[in-house]
DNA sequence: CCCAGTCGGAACCGATCGGTACCGTTTCGC
DNA sequence: GCGAAACGGTACCGATCGGTTCCGACTGGG
């Protein structure tokens, strides 16, 4: 139990910080679920602020090493991240995306936290663009906004409704975006 | 400033959580920047959550009558939607729509806050489906729901650029979808 | 004119917030 | 096998959380 302290805070607060949000989710409760000490924490993070910035960075890699992965399994297509966003969207405890909610939640612009979350979506949108350039769609640069909105569309959707019925959604609007 | 302790706790509480978010504005804040005393406050709302759930219903009608308002002046087609999100994303201090950031922060489903903010989302999807409908658009109520996810798309897009292109972006999605 | 209703202000409650300091123990490299 | 580093636990800090209670002032209708 004394080692990976780091690990262990990093992984419950990312779990933490997803169902609940992060202002909801307090330093305590973080310690007493993941058994590492008060010292321990700040010891590894100046503050919370700075392992919701951990929290982030770590989610971000992860997130869009999972995209990829999955896209590929799906067959490599861009319009396939949709389908990908349907097999998150139907776990029952979804709660959307924690760059959104980190945005929505902190007001500061500024802030490490909130600088890490666009940079997170800047990524994403770079990776979509890639995945396009390899389906030789046409101007990469601008669809891959396009679907940005779109994923962004579908998460949130996704979050009220409950359903995996928003990536259909999004997709099927995809679909005629490339067709046009 | 003894009158309408109700109604400066109402718009004070909306500006606040629409800045700040919700669980980051606390009572003690409310009421300091209202004017309106502790006791005052209790006699008018069970607690923090009716202020809330309050705050949302006034909000949604609210809303719901601007977009009605600014769609009619730019032309009243349902793409004008879109440049009426516009407006509202050109505006410095934009800070996203209050249901998105109520579903991010509230992680329990049967809140009364939660439920609000999704039935602020369905009156929205029913008023984007009567456009529609006014526009002779083909199978509005599925095209109400596109539209839907093109608008929380582009505002959660517009919390994170601070500009208005997402309103042009998604207007673009929509007219293909249109055109088709 | 007076009284009932509404109001703002303040004291107070237990709980929790993020953060600091110190303690004794465990682990691991040398 | 010894010392340094990392660890978990606890007590404590001032501040703030949401909420209750009481009080004095102001206001408007009968």
């Amino acid at each position: 139990m004394a080692v990976n302290a780091r690990a262990r805070l990093l992984s419950t607060a990312e779990a933490l910080f997803y169902a609940y949000g992060i202002h909801a989710v307090g330093v305590e409760r973080i310690l007493s679920e993941s058994g590492v000490g008060r010292a321990s924490f700040y010891r590894h993070f100046a503050g919370k602020e700075a392992l919701v910035t951990a929290v982030l960075e770590g989610r971000d890699a992860r997130w869009r090493a999972w995209l990829s992965e999955r896209v590929a399994a799906h067959g490599g297509h861009p319009l396939n991240i949709f389908d990908a966003l349907a097999e998150r969207f139907s776990a029952p405890d979804y709660r959307g995306c924690v760059a959104i909610t980190t945005m929505t939640e902190i007001a500061d612009r500024s802030s490490p936290a909130r600088q890490m979350a666009a940079l997170h979506k800047t990524r994403v949108v770079e990776l979509v663009e890639q995945l396009l350039r390899d389906a030789d769609v046409p101007e990469p640069a601008a669809r891959a906004k396009q679907f940005a909105l779109l994923m962004d569309g579908a998460i949130v959707t996704a979050l009220r409704e409950g359903t995996p019925d928003a990536a259909w959604r999004a997709r099927g609007i995809a679909e005629s975006l490339l067709a046009a």
